[in-house]
DNA sequence: CTCCTAATTAACTGGTTAGTTAATTATAGA
DNA sequence: TCTATAATTAACTAACCAGTTAATTAGGAG
């Protein structure tokens, strides 16, 4: 009875707002976002912006929590189906690949945020990266006390399969375009699918845990 | 007695606002960095950075020519001294490094300007990143057919090690604030010096480029 | 000393932006 | 049906922004 089909209806404003405001960020950056454009684009007034989340960057802040939130739980999930700390890298990499592919808002939006260091958002940036890192810092403790895994800097690790997918991700574009008006010799993985970079990672990754005799 | 002491000075003045506009640029990004601002920063009238450059974007890719002109010279320079592969690898890590450690904007530009793919200065980004890059898959292609290295993926080499080293000199504020405040248990690097980073990534990428058997 | 030109300036413009306000409309509950 | 309140709107504002313009200044060549 609660669940009417309504004109008005508050968290279906909200999530309207959200969704286009994820698109537009991801899109022109926090400062190249307009508000106007912003209500053009889901259709509601400028003002109801501002009515549910303040000013402009309470909405980015929801954005944020929204996406951070959304990558977390998919990865801690997947990560649930997994005990061999093998298997959950895998999972961590496949994961994170996958969703970076399906939602490509997140690196831009990622990438954007760090290259600033959390200059619009960085108490949030910082509680949700760190709770990834620590899941991902965990897999690779528990791999390395099991004899899985050798010793390593699991910070550089983060970074380096962060790093690795989120500009593979966000060059895509970039990348076919080269193929297109480049000579063949320089290959750019333009035609590699997601699935494929992130097995490649495992596959050398793997090879950088290897216990050194 | 042409290089006597100006007050009005073209080149100097033109050399002040790139170098101020870099210093901005990539600390708010290109939307967020604003003209008055910068003339305020520079002690110059707004009028001369458009007497000189014609508009922002035009500012904007003269900073971003200087910026790639630079790095890519500095490395071209390095690799010279080398003729093994495994040193020019060596030699393009560290430069890279070392670069980017001593001149931050370029991390900050250079992840802004990728997660736009390359929004503002497509066509001289999209060069000036194949010509690194070529370098950097030659050193790859010539290391194997030498047979000091096994097959690879230059790009996701190439990604993997741009994507850390930028990553690991942004973060770096990030990371620091977070070992004052956070348990100990979580290693986020932040009193390794680039040097360090460097020189485990290389350990770890020669490890990756192992002869399978 | 005298021009000519390049460098520099203050003051301005038109457009855009985030954010406000006060009035209006729909809805749920009594 | 009435009413309190939550949702929605159009119209507004003040600040800011990139870019222009026309006038001024300094320096070098002759």
């Amino acid at each position: 009875m609660s669940k009417k089909i309504h004109k008005r209806d508050a968290e279906a404003s909200k999530a309207l707002i959200i969704s286009s405001a994820i698109q537009l960020f991801s899109q022109k950056g926090y400062a190249s976002a307009s508000m106007d454009e912003l209500a053009k684009l889901c259709g509601l007034n400028k003002a109801m912006v501002f009515y549910y989340f303040k000013n402009k960057k309470g909405l980015y802040e929801a954005v944020m929590a929204q996406v951070l939130e959304e990558i977390q739980q998919t990865i801690i999930e997947e990560n649930k189906k997994y005990t061999k700390p093998i298997e959950e890298l895998e999972s961590f990499i496949h994961t994170y690949a996958q969703f970076a592919c399906s939602h490509p808002y997140l690196p831009a939006l990622l990438l954007k945020e760090l290259s600033d260091s959390g200059a619009v958002v960085p108490e949030m940036l910082f509680s949700s990266m760190r709770q990834l890192f620590a899941l991902f810092s965990d897999i690779l403790k528990r791999g390395e006390s099991k004899g899985c895994f050798g010793a390593s800097k699991p910070m550089v690790f983060y970074f380096m399969i962060l790093g690795t997918l989120n500009l593979i991700v966000t060059t895509k574009p970039l990348r076919i375009e080269a193929s297109r008006k480049e000579d063949i010799s320089l290959d750019t993985c333009a035609k590699c699918d997601i699935d494929e970079i992130a097995d490649y990672l495992m596959k050398n990754i793997k090879k950088m845990l290897k216990e050194n005799k």
